[in-house]
DNA sequence: TCGTTATCTAAACAGTGATTAGATAAGAAT
DNA sequence: ATTCTTATCTAATCACTGTTTAGATAACGA
């Protein structure tokens, strides 16, 4: 036999490899973009940085992914998936009370973002991912679970949406994602003091969920 | 003299000159940046394109602007510069109740997210600029126009701001941006049927910032 | 007219995403 | 066991990027 070593990059964090077949390259490639994205944020990943961290060539993640948008679609979808596992973990965390769970539930998409920025962040760039099925389905499953929630505090059943609960839906959606992504871009460092997660959790958060507040107050528009 | 003519790239956007100095590349190069960002989006702005599109060589910039971050930050400068004077011109179309002109903030605050889909999504994009103490003083401006808008709509004086009148000017400030965010980032496509904008400025947004309330709604915290 | 400074070019370097032809392995069919 | 087929990966290349360096050119003040 006499299988020599394969070291098809140079770099420091190419993993040495036995067999010319990496056995898994798919799902070591996702990983390698978790934990890039993860270590250097979303702008910083780079294909051939993911492929250098599987140890396998440049050209090796085109066969599983076509492409860039390819993989980080994948790394999207993961995303998706475990944000909505943060929604239903928290939103039961809120008690009994429809109008608590709901803002609980905003409490853990924003958990999610701090725990997740470079990913959540990547969730929402359209520019880098790729349109597939599984994505939209992925946001799409997240997003029902954001709408259940308003429906329930708001004591109306999902199939009477109309536009003013729909409107609803975006504003509890907005507001907990523009919170996260602002604090995220470091918007509040220079005005609530430190830009620490234990203030904004304590302090700020609570107040401003207060503000998800059901579409019975919409009607005196 | 003989003067020949001057064609550092070979790009069809080049622009011919007669001299060698161009003449003020510094503005040049901001509004080939701010075009380069409307037509193809914050991702596909690229440096060299800039340099292409003023008539100059790739290394010209590098005097005016250092990197590509600083020309990038003057664009975000202007864009704050600019956000703010959509701010002061909408909260003054809001007419004379204070809650009024707070919805009416909001609006612009979206409307101009709209009319610079690139150059907004920049201006939140701390990775790609420099945090130089001309752009912080740009974005502190902005922001003092939200919490002033909001102090007044809560009938409180802005000296007297704690905690929960802060939470409100956040709680703001997150809605209508993550509203702006989402919508550009086609999040509600799939949702509220048609992205136009005329269905969310007509229906979608009023409802929306009704929930923009003074922090009077939050005593019940 | 001369020195100084401001402004720009040319050339180069390392890094990137993507494409192509071809090498290698694994498994099925015979 | 041998051959065919397919899956998987490498090597080489291309056009592009941001940035740096040395040097060319012009503008300006003495």
């Amino acid at each position: 036999m006499a299988t020599k070593k394969i070291t098809p990059s140079t770099g420091k964090e190419a993993a040495m490899r036995d067999t010319y077949h990496h056995g898994d390259l798919r799902l070591a490639l996702i990983e390698a973009a978790e934990q890039l994205l993860f270590e250097q944020g979303v702008d910083a990943f780079s294909l051939r940085a993911a492929a250098r961290r599987a140890g396998v060539s440049p050209a090796a993640p085109a066969y599983h992914f076509g492409d860039a948008a390819g993989l980080l679609t994948e790394v999207a979808i993961l995303g998706f998936e475990e944000l909505t596992r943060y929604l239903i973990e928290w939103t039961d965390k809120g008690g009994s009370q429809p109008i608590a769970r709901l803002r609980s539930q905003g409490q853990g998409y924003i958990h999610f973002a701090y725990a997740n920025r470079a990913r959540f962040q990547l969730m929402f760039r359209k520019d880098k991912l790729r349109q597939t099925a599984q994505l939209t389905a992925a946001s799409k499953e997240t997003f029902s679970h954001l709408q259940s929630a308003v429906c329930r505090a708001a004591n109306i059943d999902e199939k009477d949406i109309d536009a003013k609960i729909l409107a609803s839906v975006l504003a509890s959606w907005s507001i907990v994602h523009g919170f996260a992504y602002l604090a995220l871009d470091g918007q509040f460092q220079s005005i609530a003091g430190s830009d620490h997660l234990d203030v904004f959790f304590d302090t700020y958060i609570p107040l401003i969920l207060a503000q998800l507040t059901p579409p019975a107050a919409l009607k005196e528009t």
